[in-house]
DNA sequence: ATTGTTTGCCAACGACTGTTGACGTCTTCC
DNA sequence: GGAAGACGTCAACAGTCGTTGGCAAACAAT
């Protein structure tokens, strides 16, 4: 089938192994059924047939279900950076956009969340996402520092509702909507959450 | 210990039964334990030890977990109307305060929402109640016939975002946030989905 | 007092879960 | 060549799940 996708084997460190290809195929088929299935109904039997292997190799190399979630989801939402001052103004245009890149392209996403509504190590996964990749980006367009949660609260509560509404619950009007629909009416909003004086 | 509350027995039809107590005992702790555990993880056993009868009673009184989760989970939003001429431009601000009632005092807003993410049934429920609850309100305001599904999809998507981000993440700036901010922040979004011209 | 029905508890079923350990095979190094 | 270890398969464990049927007590109707 493949060989190496974007998010495939081989984080950067340690020399190759022999089971590499493996570890990639448990990785890959970790990351569907969670995305699809949520945590509980993702059993590692079922994501061991998916990679064409046996349930105890992924005890093996990834200890846990735990460990293998842990393993399987790691996001970067490589946010870009927006402290230039032409870039500050166009930030929620900015920031929609790269977040529907994000989420057509990327499984993970998915998974994240629909694991994150019941699995509190996913939940502290995704608090940690919001904290250390989220909030540095309001703080660079933010007039108020002390504001600057509250503001990134707001951003990922229309982002994260769009996402819910659109790639998660998959309700009709919302996956209905044409991606310049949804730039032009959330735009706006991430822009005022982000720089508008407070009201 | 309680005897009777606003979300108890009897839905108003048939005559009351001398296990109407036991009943309602299963629904209380099948709407808490979904609400903090998601589908899964709310085991019946659970369920029933809450209610402090045996397992198989659940059974006897709603067939299945299926059955359970349809009887404990039905919601009505109790919108406002806001066909006034007045009130359509708080429409926002009304909308938003409304719904913070809401979430705050019916956990089975939460049970839906945390179940509906893994459980295709429940899923449905959310799409019912967004088609049935929510779209009419979004026609009593909006300009265009034609553009309500997408703005109605639009309001849900701001709503179920703050809700996903303070409920049932409990991301703790959206946590932290005063009531009235929420409300100054999210009004003008809301009332901008729903009757601003589309940009 | 006797029926029939409702309410409840108990024990158990089959299926499925995460997880473990033993065992054969293939690769790698000396 | 042989030794050491990585890789993979198989069978099984202990526990939990939803669900079922039988049986005793409490009630209702006659």
């Amino acid at each position: 089938m493949n060989g190496s996708d974007s998010t495939s084997t081989v984080p950067g460190s340690g020399a190759p192994r022999r089971s590499d290809a493996t570890r990639g195929a448990i990785l890959a088929a970790a990351r569907e059924r969670f995305a699809t299935d949520g945590y509980e109904r993702a059993t590692i039997r079922a994501i061991a047939k998916d990679a064409n292997i046996d349930p105890s190799m992924v005890m093996r190399y990834y200890r846990n279900k735990e460990g293998l979630f842990a393993a399987a989801v790691a996001i970067d939402l490589r946010l870009p950076d927006v402290s230039g001052a032409d870039r500050r103004q166009d930030v929620g245009r900015i920031l929609v956009e790269h977040f529907l890149d994000m989420w057509e392209n990327n499984e993970v996403l998915t998974a994240l969340l629909r694991v994150g509504v019941t699995n509190r190590a996913a939940a502290d996964r995704m608090q940690g996402i919001l904290r250390d990749q989220l909030l540095p980006v309001a703080r660079q367009v933010c007039p108020d520092p002390e504001q600057v949660p509250a503001r990134a609260a707001l951003l990922a509560s229309q982002l994260l509702g769009l996402a819910l509404t659109r790639y998660v619950l998959r309700m009709p009007p919302a996956v209905g909507l044409a991606r310049a629909e949804i730039v032009a009416w959330l735009a706006p909003t991430i822009q005022r959450y982000l720089t508008a004086p407070s009201p």
